[in-house]
DNA sequence: CTGAAAGCGCTTACAG
DNA sequence: CTGAAAGCGCTTACAG
């Protein structure tokens, strides 16, 4: 039905093979004039190279599988998401490579998953922030290119992640800078490497500083807004409550202020808020954020190159941690004087 | 190298056409306890299908090609594109169907442009917001299936987008009955639908109520947040300026708004502002912003359901328009008395 | 420089 | 219920 090198072959009287390499250019020459002859005819009979055909031949498919942590519905309204993806479409068209989103998750089975992913389309894949118990890793290990982000170390697989412990630590210092001693922390998922590391930099940090860490001013939001809000409203409703409160991430912070207005709460003079990732939200929020930015595209980015790499044989499977920023902002200031 | 049904029927001394029907339950009967075999087999021999060679086979990829207007950098950033493409990547979930993103763009030649869409691996193409003045719907149409977000009417293809005529009419009826007068308009890009309805809609509302129509007070933002501070900072500082300022989307309303307040204007006090989309930091700006909502994941949802049927042969393409809604937020106030 | 042929991993008529 | 074979549209050794 549609148009194939045959065609053009049957059209002009000489070999698939010819026209194979004259229309690829080679590597085997052919004679200028047939060489004309097949892409004149390509063109005219409106012919189109079949991408499928050529790579269950070759095994290339220039075509990246992004594997998002899980389908929850609104993929894409996260910032965290959004903005890995951005660098990794960013980074695809350098490398000539289309993205593929595995959108369908078989959660019955994760042989079935991962059947799924190894199908042949993508000629590696790229995981994002996947779910440190998650067997799809392991079971996938050695079967195609893998680089991860935000995941868990895996070894031979390159992962990129940003310095958590760090980015903590300059946001706990920043409140305790500011005079901060009961500070209390909206956690997010405990199965996501982030979640995990957030919290224990935060304990830890707490234990450097010698805050006052309260297990009931430690809760987990999700890493949704609508997380953020009830864990917060929860925590500012008890008595005594916190006078700072860190989040694991942008969205949470969203969530814990309208918490924080809704209790009839002045933000920053009632509570002062800090979140993580500085998300595009962060500085037209108000009042805008104090936040630990992670440079989210440059990760999504160099994951992606780092698994064009893998696929080009280039050894090497780097554990990079992007350094994070304290951006400071209208939402942390003193607390008020004990009364 | 991998496993394929070869391997399987050869271990099993059964026929290759018995392993696949076999393994996919059909449609030809096959024995109970060969089946059970089969299938034992397959997972002892870690067999996995190769989609691409089903794919070249049957035709079917279960794949959706997803073409945005064209890769800016930073293609995810936009709360257009991530709005629907939440849409579009829900309703594949529910309809079995993976997403790819063409992120290459092939700009020397729109034949060769349409050939990387048309290069099998996907079952039909989503185009979202393409230029009106792109040569490639009219020269895929009838090739492949084919949905149009946000774009103009093709005859045949069905086509999304949302009523921009009145939702213009919403945003200026509300700036009147405020007591504006002097009412400027930032527009979008206007090779795209959206950009140029929205404007001629602003001008056909400034007819109708008889406002202060200048052209001096219609300058283009190209629906980035810099486009909306640059073109906003140049029209607030010409004398008169207007007194409200709609925006033909959110992003550049968020640049006016800094314009504004570079300026050491006010907001709404000084320059009431309205915009577009309702984006999802709309609602978190500072002042929130009064704006023209509309359903952008629907948008995409609809389209991705119109794409499927259109595929599975179900005729018609219909031209949907979404309604609109006016959200009235902080950003708009009646105007100050002349001095 | 070129052609005939094998084969990538599948599905599906055709013939029992 | 099953097998042998053709074929999807390509690439690439093999043999001139």
């Amino acid at each position: 039905m549609s148009v194939t090198i045959k065609d053009i072959a049957r059209e002009l009287g000489v070999s698939v093979s010819t026209v194979s390499y004259a229309l690829n250019g080679g590597p085997r020459p052919v004679r200028d004039d047939v060489r004309d002859r097949v892409l004149a005819t390509a063109t005219a009979l409106d012919y189109r190279p079949n991408h499928l055909a050529r790579t269950l031949i070759t095994g290339r498919s220039f075509t990246i599988g992004v594997v998002p942590t899980e389908l929850t519905t609104n993929l894409t309204k996260s910032p965290y998401f959004t903005g890995c993806l951005d660098g990794i479409v960013n980074a695809a068209e350098v490398l000539g490579q289309d993205v593929l989103l595995y959108t369908r998750f078989d959660q019955t089975s994760p042989v079935a998953f991962v059947n799924a992913l190894l199908d042949g389309r993508a000629d590696g894949l790229l995981f994002l922030a996947p779910a440190v118990d998650s067997p799809a890793l392991e079971l996938l290990a050695g079967k195609i290119p893998i680089a991860i982000a935000s995941g868990k170390e895996v070894p031979d697989l390159p992962s990129f992640t940003c310095d958590n412990r760090h980015g903590v630590h300059q946001a706990i210092a920043h409140l305790v800078g500011l005079g901060h001693t009961r500070i209390g922390t909206l956690h997010g998922k405990l199965h996501l490497v982030d979640g995990i590391e957030r919290l224990k930099a935060f304990r830890a940090a707490m234990a450097e500083f010698g805050g006052d860490l309260r297990e009931e001013w430690i809760a987990g939001g999700d890493f949704h807004p609508q997380g953020g809000f009830d864990a917060g409203h929860q925590m500012l409703s008890k008595s005594p409550r916190p006078t700072a409160i860190f989040c694991a991430n942008d969205e949470m912070a969203a969530g814990l202020v309208q918490a924080a207005y809704a209790l009839g709460l002045a933000v920053p003079e009632d509570i002062s808020i800090v979140g993580f990732d500085d998300a595009p939200t962060a500085s037209m929020m108000h009042p805008s954020l104090t936040t630990v930015r992670q440079p989210l595209e440059e990760l999504g980015a160099a994951a992606m190159h780092a698994l064009i790499a893998q696929i080009n044989g280039d050894a090497g499977a780097p554990h990079i941690q992007f350094e994070t920023e304290l951006i400071i902002r209208k939402s942390t200031t003193s607390p008020k004087e004990d009364p």
